[in-house]
DNA sequence: TTAATTTAATTCGTTACTTCA
DNA sequence: ACTGAAGTAACGAATTAAATT
């Protein structure tokens, strides 16, 4: 399966943006992120931080119903996903160590994020603020 | 307290690739 | 060497369900 998942690899890196690709157009880096949840976030991850530590820790517990994505993981995520809108065997794997969440949560998120994106023809909220003048949709 | 919103997680269907007969 | 079937992995779309506002 190794052989396998390194091509998928290559693949995915093959078909990661045709259009999006290589535009990062960051400005401001991580301020303008999630211009409305950055702040109101930070207030949520208190109370699930907590659950999340015991969620790292079990692991195996069958009670965690839903856990919340730290700021900093929210952003670390939010990066990546600007850079590649696709993920590497690789770079979920390194995410998931980073970010100590399941390789499995980084690709559900990639994979909502993405689903996000596309609801916005590509231009979401948080991009669309942080440059405007580079989202000129032919159409 | 309830309703609305947000969003992590699940399910289902499809596609692409590899292996084997 | 070529073809088709079976198996696996990943993705998108739709949906569910929990946490937050």
């Amino acid at each position: 399966m190794e052989i396998l998942s390194d091509n998928s690899a290559c693949l995915e890196l093959s078909i990661a943006m045709p259009g999006f690709s290589s535009s990062p157009s960051l400005q401001s880096g991580e301020g303008g992120v999630g211009t409305t949840n950055d702040l109101d976030l930070d207030i949520n991850q208190v109370p699930s931080l907590g659950v999340q530590e015991e969620y790292e820790s079990q692991n195996e517990g069958p009670p965690t119903k839903k856990l919340r994505l730290t700021k900093e993981q929210s952003r670390v995520l939010e990066e990546s996903f600007r850079q590649n809108h696709t993920l590497n065997p690789k770079q979920k794997e390194g995410l998931s160590e980073q970010l100590m969440l399941k390789p499995r949560q980084v690709e559900v998120w990639f994979q909502n994020r993405r689903a996000r994106y596309s609801e916005g023809f590509g231009i979401e909220v948080s991009l669309a603020e942080e440059d405007p003048g580079q989202s000129t949709w032919p159409a």
